[in-house]
DNA sequence: CATGAATGAGGATTCATTCAT
DNA sequence: CATGAATGAATCCTCATTCAT
């Protein structure tokens, strides 16, 4: 038996995953969790309140995934390739919500909400970076702070662009190696 | 005098990049321009149709500042230091369309639009990759087109991750550098 | 306490016969009935939807009145008589709206819902028919079905006539008498 | 060469024929006339006008058509017979435009001008009917003005019906039959 | 916790008509 | 006679949000 609120989560995410946040309405998605039109709002303060409580469970998606990965026991290429792997998982699955998000930070008033929430993730990159320049298996000269939020957006944004053209047929593995090696070149 | 359509183009301009194209009417488009609501209409049959008109704009411009890069007399350095900088200007005037433009692109049954829109830019900067292939000034185990769309993306993606972020005050010329350096590693 | 969805019909009704179906518009509607603007999207789906429960009133309306008439217990001449009678009744009240759903149900498209509409109508007629014919009070030569649509239609228009009118101030009896003197002619 | 108001006249019967008055827009009358928005107003009042203008014409295309017929070289049958055969196939031409008219002719302030449009056509017919009232071809106890109205009224009615459900399939000539014969019954 | 009817401001779009050229 | 850009009121409809039950 799933809870309420996570029923109002689950149909919101596959509703806006379809057709767009603006496109989305409250109605449809309390008519898809089968719950009353009121009850949204004993979960949400609003429907842009939602919005932030999906980016949650997202980046805690992604969290739970990449926590898995571990520079000490690997090599920067494969600890990359790993996490290029994930990133475009993920993508898969929340294609247009991450697209939402990230047009809809660019309003400045909620931006530092946004912000707050992708912090910890460009930390733990940040991290990981920092290791591999320490074991001199990537250039030192990259700020690491500067690189993981550069890195975080370019694998994004390649994984959205792959799935948003995918017409063109190339298959996921081919576009993970092109990115993989274009930046493995660079960071060494 | 300026024309209408064109006085039109401006205010939307304007006021999409100040508040985003879903929350800028076309009553406040046409208050802006200081035209009747109905003379909208005669210049574009939608308010959707309207972006487009933008986005070639848009587009235009950039390829007029970009028209006057030439590969056959610089370095392949140069031409990069000076492609993104055009990207970083362009993108600055005009962050958040570009920003709606993306996300709108999302949306399938538009997406072809879009596409024509693009492709010859992408078809530019491929040949000049192709030119500095030959050259052996770039790798050439990259496959030309896929690259430059990854470069188009990555650098525009970069320059509005600049500006969004801006408060963090790193100029302008730090943020170009750090992409440069990066991109140079990796193509060469 | 009247239901709101009823108040709605009600006011439509009021007002469409007054003014006509494309001079009311939704605001109006509302208006007259007291609720808000979107409270009439929470009955209707569109303002057409509303005039096919509009007309599935009239004609329930219809069947109400006319299902006390049984063939059976009387001559057909009386049964024409009375049968005519509340046709001008029911057209009196409901002039103009039924005016207007004849003009739009020219449109094609939703031409099947009206027929659908229509239909148990004829049916009641054709069956009454059928009988006086096997009496031999009716010329068998007519087909009953066909006779039917025709007698329907040529009631209702010779009572839209009347009150259309009404102005050279005949009475309704005398243009009842005529109507039925006509009919009962040809039908025996 | 067409006279610039007899293009306007056939573009406007042209489209509401097919898509209703209400549907038919200023803008794609002047279209399909190939003229100027403003040159509308130069022949027409008002849309409005111009329906009548149209009205006229049918009214006098009926007339032509009707003319030919006289009731002093035929029997009433034959007279008959040949007044609904025009009707059908005058209908047929025009029908949504007499739907039209019909409906809009249901406003009061209007209604007067439509009247005086319909009169010659009523009195034409009220002639020849007291010629075959005189001649004993048809039943005298009818008022002769009331008569005339009333064919007038069920015959177009009938024609209508006719091609609106055309679907039916019945060919035109069965449905003439089956009016004439009904017709002819009462009247005797 | 949950309901769902009601709200009403706000949105995009249409269109008969005007008028300066 | 003819043009066609401009008008702006009016229309239908949507939707996030509230609140009495």
């Amino acid at each position: 038996m799933e809870h309420t609120k996570e029923k109002l989560i689950d149909a919101a995410i596959n509703l806006i995953t379809k057709q767009g946040y603006e496109d989305t309405s409250v109605a449809s998605i309390v008519k898809r969790a089968n719950v009353a039109q009121g009850t949204f709002y004993l979960y949400f303060q609003s429907k842009y309140d939602m919005v932030l409580a999906i980016a949650k469970r997202i980046l805690s998606h992604i969290n739970e995934k990449v926590s898995g990965l571990d520079s000490s026991h690997q090599s920067m290429e494969n600890f990359l390739y790993k996490w290029i792997t994930i990133v475009y998982e993920v993508t898969e699955q929340n294609r247009d919500l991450i697209n939402y998000v990230y047009s809809k930070s660019a309003e400045k008033q909620r931006f530092t909400l946004w912000e707050d929430i992708y912090t910890p993730y460009y930390n733990w990159l940040t991290k990981h970076i920092t290791y591999y320049q320490t074991a001199n298996e990537c250039d030192c000269e990259f700020d690491p702070k500067e690189l993981s939020m550069f890195l975080v957006n370019t694998v994004e944004q390649a994984a959205e662009q792959h799935f948003l053209f995918q017409k063109e047929a190339k298959d996921v593995t081919h576009s993970i190696r092109f990115l993989h090696r274009f930046l493995v070149k660079s960071l060494k």
